[in-house]
DNA sequence: CTTTCAAGTGCACTCGTGGTACAGTTGATC
DNA sequence: GATCAACTGTACCACGAGTGCACTTGAAAG
């Protein structure tokens, strides 16, 4: 284990979640290196050493954000697989988990990274905006398959577009954070996955099974 | 008339336009005063002659944003109540065309000054974060009026929070344009309108009557 | 035809920030 | 005792935001 050869030297982790914390209330361009550095209490030498250049500090924040939100995706869907063998269900418990743990977030979603970088992208190289992508296009490919489970053993009522109803979780998400901030309502955020969670089951579940499946 | 009492006198809506094109692909505090200054062809203190800091300049433009929005919601949901009686059917209409005008767009949506403001709402004094506020609570009761409308008409199956359904579409289109813009494919957007159009129709049109509503 | 006023120009200045360069220091580990 | 990651310290440059103020211009109103 030589990944923390000295003591601790959890500064580079210390510098993301600084700069995290403030790209997603002022952004990118207005987070400067000379406040990350008084958070983190180092100097401005020891900022450069970590990142070479504010570009770099930009895919770091992206690549920390985005593993973060996967392992969330994996442990919740796990949880909720536990919970239940079927994929229908499982998907809707897992909705209704990702819905309670965004309501009880103290101070509401800090924020999405991508969402972010997306209204900012022409600060960025190419490497960045193309890693933003990926992260959309692992999401859709994440949610597809647990749909195409699904969709195998509830037909869906009319042709629906699997990855556009994946996709659907993302923009969500991602208009549900704007709409909580905005309004500085946090609830907002969670009532929209709820919504989101019963069009997937008026979809898959035919009228009268959907009938007795109140909460 | 004296509201142009100069030869043509645009300088200020060249501002806002140029202004508006940059903060959207950069952010705010990435938006430069020297490069509006430039696109525009006029002088720093002809700048600061219109807006006295940059705040007032954010403030213009999320009003300046709001208003062309609203007017835009207006004439198209007018046109498509022209085409029909039914508020329900209207509805469905307007989505269609608002899909339709969103695949459209030659360069994709441009983007949303609310959610551009949204993550850099550290920016912006008191007034331009409760503007922003207010314009999402505007999209809120247009909406919601609509839908109370339909609600009387087609009683909904189950039961639904119609502020709920109301800031839906204000989150498809955000979490819709940002899709788009990470994606780089214009029509994803257009497709989660008619999602939410789907569930729309799912929600106050009984199955039966759903079933041969195809397209 | 002169006064007035909106709509600017020109210039000089301060300050914060990104970024560079590079030499030196510290403390755990081998 | 040497090595190396992880820093500190100092000095420096260029650029852009924003301020302040005096000055100009051209259309319109009296």
């Amino acid at each position: 284990m030589q990944d923390a050869p000295r003591k601790g030297s959890d500064t580079r982790e210390r510098i993301l979640a600084a700069a995290q914390a403030a790209v997603l209330e002022k952004g990118f361009a207005a987070t400067s290196i000379e406040e990350l550095i008084a958070a983190v209490d180092i100097t401005k030498s020891g900022f450069f050493y970590h990142f070479k250049d504010k570009n770099e500090l930009a895919k770091a924040l992206l690549v920390r954000y985005v593993e973060r939100e996967n392992a969330l995706f994996d442990d919740l869907f796990r949880r909720a697989d536990e919970l239940n063998e079927d994929p229908l269900h499982g998907f809707l418990v897992g909705l209704k988990m990702m819905s309670e743990l965004m309501a009880d977030l103290p101070n509401g979603h800090p924020g999405c990274v991508v969402a972010s970088f997306c209204y900012q992208d022409r600060l960025f190289d190419r490497e960045v905006r193309d890693l933003n992508a990926k992260a959309v296009l692992g999401w859709r490919k994440r949610f597809r398959e647990r749909l195409e489970l699904i969709a195998a053993r509830y037909p869906p009522k009319g042709a629906v577009d699997l990855d556009d109803l994946a996709d659907m979780l993302s923009v969500i998400a991602d208009g549900g954070i704007i709409l909580s901030r905005v309004l500085k309502d946090k609830q907002a955020l969670p009532r929209q996955i709820l919504l989101y969670r019963d069009f997937i089951r008026s979809i898959f579940l035919s009228p009268d099974r959907a009938a007795n499946d109140g909460k």
